[in-house]
DNA sequence: TAGATTGTTAATCGATTAACAATC
DNA sequence: TAGATTGTTAATCGATTAACAATC
């Protein structure tokens, strides 16, 4: 019986990581006051959370960093690799492309296409853009496991749509509309856009 | 007594004026049953949101689009205008100033500035970069109040220290990092490397 | 009036916090 | 043993959902 990890809990999770990974330089052991602090949550998160994980720390000491990093890790799926398509070559498929972070998590770029024939063909960090219309193919012989959609929102439904019939189940959706994809297909929404949003509603207030 | 409206509900109200600006091309009402299809919640929810700006629907009808369109934006403060410096020219502060969702929450980017001397002086979407150096005369001479942080994380909390010394009472942090800062400094965090993390998770999910 | 849809209530659900026994 | 810190419980808090009276 798999423990279900709360979902609040999977969003910290990866937070957690990088401050263990930060305090594993200087120290071996830590306790959840150290990682709250590193986190940015409380101590009682902190040990609640870690608790889904199991009990790997020790009463009265902490926890092992090392220790606690493979079990988060485990958790987290690291231990996997992605084979990943970038849609869309503008300035937010640029940046996905070019960002370092996504080695971290076994992500791994195969392909970034477009559909504007001004930039098929041109490079991107060491990627030769492809054209959007070969993504079927691109997706079946590369073995592609998830869709990045940066493209202008008024694209993205039809990408998720080609994706899906593409036969890609994860998509990352940078796009700030709402997809309508199938119940097979696990969509994840990354917007800037409502992030802004957000922002000016704090700012405008007292 | 202003009604303090729920965090989570803040969240959705972007989408749902997206939502509604979308509807608008076509018709002049809408039903929460509309607005929630195009978001992706249920209909009691958006009512339950729509609830804490205080009553703008007619039962048996619905909402107007456009007065509720003007209702939201008041809430969320898109009245106002604020005054931007990017901080980082490398990738990802190149696609934040290339990113033109901005001007809709009435966000202007005054400056963009970075301290590699390859960078200072070379053109970002119609900016010169500048020099962090000259982050305090540029905070106040251009009367920037907020500062977007798209550097490094190893950087990260240093120019948070600047733009906090230069007067910045509100940051956009990008940097994978908890920035430590007085309570005088609001700061809001998009990581989108803790994204890919969940991701991971649920990919490896069965 | 009949049909539709809101606004609001109460119930449910899930997440956070505080406290502390367990135990190193 | 004394001090420290976990793991877990119970209480609290906040958010979501379902239902329906109000009312256009």
């Amino acid at each position: 019986m798999k423990a279900p990890i709360p979902s609040a809990t999977v969003a910290r999770l990866p937070r957690y990581l990088r401050c263990l990974a930060d305090m594993s330089t200087v120290s071996s052991q830590c306790s959840s006051e150290h990682i709250a602090e590193g986190a940015g949550v409380t101590a009682a998160q902190v040990r609640k959370d870690l608790s889904f994980l199991g009990s790997h720390g020790t009463r009265g000491v902490g926890y092992d960093i090392d220790e606690l990093m493979v079990q988060i890790k485990a958790v987290l799926g690291m231990t996997k690799t992605f084979r990943v398509v970038v849609v869309g070559a503008g300035n937010l498929g640029s940046a996905i492309t070019n960002y370092r972070g996504f080695e971290t998590w076994g992500f791994e770029i195969v392909a970034v296409v477009d559909n504007d024939s001004n930039k098929i063909g041109s490079a991107i960090d060491g990627f030769t853009v492809e054209a959007f219309a070969s993504l079927g193919s691109i997706v079946a012989e590369r073995a592609v496991q998830i869709g990045i959609i940066a493209t202008p929102p008024a694209a993205a439904q039809l990408v998720a749509d080609e994706l899906t019939a593409a036969g890609v189940r994860s998509i990352l959706n940078l796009a700030p509309i709402v997809l309508k994809t199938g119940d097979e297909v696990s969509v994840r929404r990354v917007d800037l856009s409502t992030e802004l949003g957000i922002l000016a509603y704090h700012l405008s207030q007292p």
